[in-house]
DNA sequence: AAAAGCACTTTGCAATACAAAGCTAAATTA
DNA sequence: TAATTTAGCTTTGTATTGCAAAGTGCTTTT
């Protein structure tokens, strides 16, 4: 009945929802390469990292390329579930209103 | 490029979301149904429809059954072709996904 | 007359969002 | 080698939002 009862409160957020949107596509892409493709400050999209890592949605890998460092970021079993999940609740919504 | 570019923010609110989608549905609904279906308490219901009022998206019908007041939402043009523009934007994304 | 419902508004607090600035270490440029 | 730039943050501060709870006025039901 409720068609908003099965979307995940997370995932309300534009940049959460593009940080997990590229994820699913890309593996593993690094702080830069999100930060210009969603368009948004660092430390805008920084806070929103912290918030998907803290509920177990991404993982955080900091790595070297050559000596100079580079972290980059990919999607957990968990936050591919959970995201699907939201994306499976959005489409019902789409289909509820069509 | 930009997966979430297109993305509507008032639509952002997993409520407002909510109303759009059930006034998509149902052409006129009064307040009390739209608080069931949507589970929310009713200050807060009615903060939201400001919003969406605010906006144009929607349109107020005060009116009587009887002699008891009745209010009854709708959705305006402007409305309908925000809503799916933000429809078109999440499939997009969720193509975008996949 | 009292209680309850409808459709709000007001109040107040807590949680976000965000930009901007600062910061560290490494790399690049001059 | 000194100065600047880049990556990836953290901190700070402000403004906005979300929300529950309580209050309001009118009406209907009991």
């Amino acid at each position: 009945m409720n068609p908003i009862g099965n979307l995940n409160k997370i995932f309300e957020s534009r940049i959460r929802l593009g940080v997990m949107s590229v994820l699913m596509v890309n593996n593993e892409v690094n702080f830069n390469d999100l930060k210009q493709m969603l368009e948004v400050t660092d430390g805008n999209l920084a806070s929103h990292l912290n918030t998907l890592e803290e509920n177990g949605y991404i993982k955080v890998y900091k790595g070297f390329i050559g000596r100079k460092t580079n972290t980059t970021y990919a999607i957990t079993t968990a936050g591919e579930k959970a995201f699907k999940g939201h994306l499976i609740a959005l489409e019902h919504m789409i289909k509820f209103t069509k």
